[in-house]
DNA sequence: CGGGCACTTGAGCTTTGTCAACACTCGTGG
DNA sequence: CCACGAGTGTTGACAAAGCTCAAGTGCCCG
């Protein structure tokens, strides 16, 4: 199997260190040049025509949405390895913005194409990439059916996996963008982390330091009963 | 652009009566075979091989996963028209139920696929299903972060303008099903639609049979404001 | 030291879920 | 033809979850 890249964070195993960068090695990477963002930047907007796709080389971006009536949806989270901006259609449904200071690769999406149509390998990873966004997008559509607890357990277990830190996990966004990715207010969320960590499932250092000090009940929370 | 077919209910329009047989003139309808299924009879199994895809010609089809909690999801409904069973991985990640007495067309996916390598046409065709497919799923988690009454206002006007019944639409599906696929519960839907006819948006000659009287208000309740 | 920002906490309220009873429809069998 | 029962839908009373508004804490950075 090619490269580890992975579409706007599959839970597919992965294996680097989030505050690590993330190596170069993609067919992205040797068509692509390396750009940089600060805090809270916008990477392009909603409705922006969709001709280049990024990779987190490291930092992390959120892919959000917000609605007539004021809402935001936060549609992913992005990690060093991530790639992100690969639409089917024409334009962005989302728009992206960096959570921290961010280092990302960018190219083309024609030279994407044109080494899809020439290499039946590329295009094998191309269709995998669309494959894992649709996977991902189904399980964040069965987040939204959970309750609070469920839905930050599942979000806290999908980190600690992603963020490779072992059980000890640096969240690089605010509060506010957890909430607005799971659906639910930043007092719920605050609560609801108090609440684990009043249960013993975390321990939480400062608020964005999260030590995970019951992996089963956390696990317990995010699937079956109870 | 090619024929009119959709996968799993795009918001594309359509332009076909539900009750109405669909035509057969898509690459599928010429490789694949007539199949009937009773109601509520399994079309596929979760996890099944996706060997195979099906499109509707009469009736309707919910696509469903089961939770380990016990908790029902329903992904999609798919009416006349409507693709189904096409997926990128190999097995299924929903399994499909026959709503209503079905008439289906099935054709191996390899068929698809070889079709899809020889013609560059209908590699496009595929590629811009799995697009409609996607665009659906996000707009399903942008319903599931909606109040009741949006998703209940959300979904009529969904299958208004997919039944093509003008304002007068024939639900094929119990409230059951339509609870499951709004992450609401039964009882939940069933006081939301007495009170959007009480709100004299619809009217309910019958409990499948929804008149929508006023258009303008189901839109507000859906999309801005109030 | 002071201001701003992110986060937490509390009190009350709204929405939705739960449990239970009841109504309607339709097909079957007495 | 009617009675019955199963499946489906509605309604009510209450409980629980999550939201809103408001205040308060801690921290970082000037």
């Amino acid at each position: 199997m090619p490269p580890q890249t992975t579409l706007t964070g599959s839970s597919k195993p992965r294996g680097k260190l989030a505050d690590a960068d993330a190596p170069i090695d993609g067919p992205i990477d040797n068509l692509g040049t390396l750009k940089t963002f600060s805090r809270s930047a916008e990477i392009y907007g909603q409705n922006e025509p969709a001709d280049r796709i990024y990779k987190v080389i490291s930092g992390a971006v959120r892919t959000c949405r917000v609605l007539v009536n004021g809402r935001r949806q936060i549609g992913a989270f992005c990690l060093p390895g991530d790639l992100f901006g690969l639409e089917v259609r024409d334009e962005h449904t989302f728009s992206a913005e960096a959570v921290t200071e961010l280092r990302v690769v960018v190219a083309k999406r024609s030279a994407l194409i044109v080494l899809a149509e020439n290499d039946s390998g590329s295009a094998d990873q191309l269709w995998s990439l669309i494959g894992q966004e649709l996977f991902r997008v189904q399980e964040q559509a069965l987040l939204l059916g959970m309750t609070a607890p469920e839905r930050i357990a599942t979000f806290l277990l999908e980190m600690a996996d992603r963020l490779q830190g072992g059980d000890c996990l640096e969240l690089p966004m605010p509060r506010q963008d957890i909430a607005d990715y799971l659906g639910l207010t930043i007092e719920t969320v605050s609560r609801t982390f108090t609440g684990l960590e009043r249960g013993l499932a975390i321990q939480m250092p400062t608020s964005r330091r999260i030590i995970i000090r019951n992996h089963a009940s956390l696990d317990r929370l995010a699937h079956g009963r109870r």
